[in-house]
DNA sequence: AAATTAGGTTACGCGAC
DNA sequence: GTCGCCAAACCTAATTT
């Protein structure tokens, strides 16, 4: 799975090794495809952005170092975990040890009569263990509709994860009793999001799921409210980098629809309004001052908001932008 | 393409019936 | 169990500029 991915820029500096230590960005190995720098910068989600065009070039980038710091030999022998990653997205996160289908032992001797029918009776009992029993069952069904759904929103592994331990946690906190696994998993993926600031809204989510809105908001409210988890709300921040890469716009407007977002979110214009919509509108106010032309319609499509919406809320956000006794 | 207008829909939980 | 509540935000659709 994508765990294997090589990543050697990023692999810290061992302690005990005697290479020289090489201070190189972060990110050298990114180079962006469309204006051939290297001028690349990691945001705290986990997607690789280029500085001069913002094209989105990596999204699913993990980093494979270890996550502790070993001053010594002694110290990282205590410190190491071997053995391949966890995972939440597999629903014994691949901890398992699976028997393999081979009648050969370690050596690759054929095994005796007696062992051979060891070995089928063990592989049939794994078999059984992982998928006859409920909760397992559950949990695979779950857990492949989470990734089908990631993968059609094109959402990164990291949140996948999120979006999976969510939903484990409320499977034992035994709250799918009398809902869909279906729509327990696409109110996981939408809270999953969330948490990973890689918003998606419900209406994102609803094309991708099997099943309607309503379902999915009423479970993860529910599931919110009784797993005792906290959700900030969404700021329209987050969804600017998202839909400024589905449309045709220089990154100049992006920038400036965030500082838009800011200065206007500041004076309370955004306080009621959907923060889809106000992003949207943020992007249209931040061509004009830019001088490039979008079209409301091409904004309303991705931003899955209407233009009307759209109109309304740029105005208002317009004056404050170019009120005189306001700076900017 | 953008603006205007009109009219309908949504979502929530709660107490009352 | 369902009725009503009630406003703001948002939507669709038709029309005009």
């Amino acid at each position: 799975m994508s765990h294997q991915m090589k990543h050697n820029a990023r692999r810290r500096q061992r302690p005990g090794t005697t290479e020289p230590e090489t201070p190189a960005d972060a990110t050298e190995d990114f180079a962006c495809t469309e204006c051939e720098t290297n001028d690349t910068s990691q945001s705290n989600n986990g997607e690789v952005v280029c500085n001069e065009c913002g094209l989105v070039i990596e999204e699913e980038n993990i980093d494979q170092g270890p996550d502790w710091r070993a001053f010594g030999p002694a110290e990282r022998d205590e410190k190491s975990r071997v053995g391949s990653p966890l995972t939440e997205t597999m629903h014994d996160k691949g901890l398992t040890t699976n028997i393999d289908w081979k009648n050969k032992d370690a050596y690759g001797n054929s095994l005796s009569g007696r062992k051979r029918r060891q070995m089928n009776r063990l592989r049939t009992q794994q078999e059984r263990a992982s998928t006859k029993d409920p909760q397992e069952r559950n949990l695979r069904h779950a857990f492949g509709e989470i990734d089908r759904m990631a993968s059609a929103l094109g959402v990164p592994q990291s949140v996948r994860e999120i979006s999976c331990m969510i939903y484990r946690r409320a499977l034992e906190a035994d709250l799918i009793r009398g809902r869909s696994i279906e729509g327990v998993a696409s109110s996981s993926l939408y809270a999953g999001c969330r948490q990973g600031n890689i918003p998606r809204s419900l209406d994102d989510i609803e094309t991708v799921s099997r099943v309607e809105q309503l379902e999915i908001s009423r479970a993860y409210r529910y599931i919110m409210r009784e797993l005792g988890l906290e959700m900030k709300p969404v700021s329209p921040k987050e969804h600017v980098p998202r839909f400024c890469s589905s449309l045709d716009v220089s990154n100049d407007v992006e920038r400036k629809a965030t500082e838009v977002i800011e200065v206007t979110a500041e004076a309370g214009l955004a306080s009621g309004k959907s923060p889809t919509g106000f992003a949207a509108a943020a992007i249209y106010t931040a061509a004009m001052l830019c001088g490039e032309d979008t079209t409301q319609r091409a904004i309303s499509e991705v931003s899955k908001t209407s233009e009307v919406t759209i109109r309304i809320r740029y105005p208002e956000q317009m004056e404050i932008f170019t009120d005189p006794n306001h700076e900017n």
